[in-house]
DNA sequence: CTCAGTGCAAAGGGTTTGCAGCCTA
DNA sequence: TAGGCTGCAAACCCTTTGCACTGAG
């Protein structure tokens, strides 16, 4: 169900040679150290790696990058409230949803069929047709209780 | 279960004393134009409708009131991840999740008694103390379709 | 008289944009 | 050669902060 390193980069190729985009040294750089994050990246973040791995790498191309990564569905953005964006490979085709710790960050990702059924039947309801959803749990993590 | 105007206005009172701070004319005038509100509105918005009635108005009262007015739980922040914080009155002890045209802007207020459920699972399986959760759906709504 | 509250303007963070030069098809 | 791509810096948007002044208790 997920998608390995080569899928990715032909899905990416693909994406851009419909938009009469080229494939770049920066781009491929870009695709593949997200893909290597565990966590989920801010653009900023990921501009921290990069710079290390390129120095010459420019902010801009950093964030116009995950925009096209965005479109072309290999990442996808989130958004905690916490003022700038994170962004997760999008491989699965479930949908999975966070649990976030608002004390240490930590946050879980995970899985419920019942949700994702409950939230058609909303969507249903009112006559929508569901695009995207987000489903954001804030807690405190048994780490963060204790300490 | 809703709070009438004068309830809110007593809630604020007493947040503020408790804090050792004051109600004053502006922060009167920001709670009262916040609760007229029909839509969830930005800072900026509010900002703007309150120019109109006290062209004196600061933009930083606004921004500071709004953040006091969610300390006492009267606002609510919403993030649809528009680059800015929305605010809805906080007045009802269930919470509400929202369902977003992501054409038209047009949103909805649902109540699911069962995601609600749902979601207890989820932390209580990974030990998680619920603080808070968002839900956000995300759809084009009936008219937009036709259109 | 004290100290919180205010408006203003500047600063701040995250993100986008304009632009000249570069590079590839 | 044309047009996309890049890095840089400036611009942008939303929000916060510093500051001197005001005003209520």
């Amino acid at each position: 169900m997920t998608l390995n390193q080569k899928d990715i980069y032909g899905i990416f190729t693909k994406y851009l040679s419909e938009q009469n985009l080229r494939m770049t040294t920066q781009r491929e750089l870009i695709l593949k150290t997200f893909c290597k994050q565990k966590k989920h990246v801010t653009a900023e973040q990921l501009y921290e790696i990069l710079k290390k791995i390129d120095p010459t790498i420019g902010h801009a191309t950093v964030y116009r990058t995950m925009k096209l990564l965005t479109e072309a569905g290999i990442a996808r953005e989130l958004n905690f409230g916490e003022g700038s964006v994170r962004y997760e490979p999008d491989t699965a085709k479930e949908h999975h949803d966070h649990l976030v710790c608002v004390k240490c960050g930590e946050n879980i990702e995970f899985l419920d069929e019942e949700i994702e059924t409950l939230q058609n039947r909303i969507v249903n309801k009112y006559g929508y047709k569901l695009v995207d959803h987000s489903l954001n749990l804030y807690g405190i993590c048994p780490k963060c209780q204790k300490g």
